[in-house]
DNA sequence: ATGGCATCATTTTGATGA
């Protein structure tokens, strides 16, 4: 099966990328995030003509998440049961598979502004309740993917040389996205050989996707079961050549049961 | 030091993102 994450930056203006996306690569399940989209908006018919089944949380103007998916998604979860919050960021489902139920997670960590901004606070809380969350989750669930825009770049090979800003690769950012995979999840990415200077999120301005001047914040977390039986995880960067792209692109992980 | 681009909401400018 493959799984896949994209933040579309407007699910309004990138729904017919969307599409085309899945046409192209019929995954599974496809994590988005940044709906941008209030939930009663949502274009539940177009995805339903492909054969896809949906489950989502969406709000006016800001975040909003979906699962897309091949299989009736069950026991669907809206937002992070230990964090009660205003913002649509989190959404879990269950989809049956010849392992066992795969509990699959789509999240959209925030951003944090600055380091000295509330919302670099909210950030930090933000991540202590996921990780709280995915403890819980882990236990109920041994098949476990985490997949989403964690806005947070691991290490310094996923930032690009001339990156000056301070968040999204602060310590203690850094350390609450270590926590996580300190739960006994992987990142995907990191189990196989990758080109240097691999990203999934290119700045608009100043071309930033000609440079390649980009950050890998985007991931595919995987519990012990689902990383054992993980073949591939690529960052498909073509969408982002689209006319009107999203900032970001996808990454798909394989598993094969 | 700042803005640079895109999106959204309400406008001729601001908030947010990363």
């Amino acid at each position: 099966m493959k799984i896949a994450t994209w933040n579309v930056n407007s699910l309004k203006v990138r729904l017919p990328q969307v599409i085309a996306w899945l046409q192209e690569n019929p995954v599974d399940a496809l994590c988005l995030q940044e709906l941008k989209q209030e939930t009663d908006k949502f274009p539940l018919d177009a995805f339903k003509e492909l054969g896809y089944q949906c489950a989502w949380t969406g709000q006016k103007t800001y975040n909003g998440v979906a699962i897309i998916s091949k299989q009736t998604p069950l026991d669907i979860t809206l937002n992070n049961p230990f964090f009660p919050d205003e913002q649509q960021r989190l959404i879990s489902i269950t989809v049956p598979s010849a392992i066992g139920d795969i509990r699959i997670i789509c999240a959209y960590c925030p951003n944090g502004s600055s380091l000295e901004s509330d919302k670099y606070t909210y950030k930090l809380e933000w991540f202590r309740a996921l990780h709280q969350y995915l403890e819980q989750q882990l236990q109920k669930y041994p098949n476990l993917a985490v997949l989403g825009d964690y806005n947070v770049a691991p290490e310094d090979r996923d930032v690009h040389d001339k990156y000056s800003g301070d968040i999204l690769v602060s310590p203690s950012e850094r350390e609450a996205f270590q926590r996580l995979l300190d739960l006994g999840l992987s990142d995907s990415f990191r189990l196989f050989e990758q080109e240097e200077k691999s990203f999934s999120w290119w700045d608009y301005r100043m071309m930033g996707f000609r440079r390649n001047a980009g950050l890998r914040i985007d991931h595919i977390l995987l519990s012990r079961p689902l990383r054992d039986l993980c073949t591939e995880c690529v960052i498909d960067k073509q969408p982002r050549r689209n006319e009107q792209p999203s900032d970001h692109t996808p990454v798909i992980a394989t598993i094969t049961i």
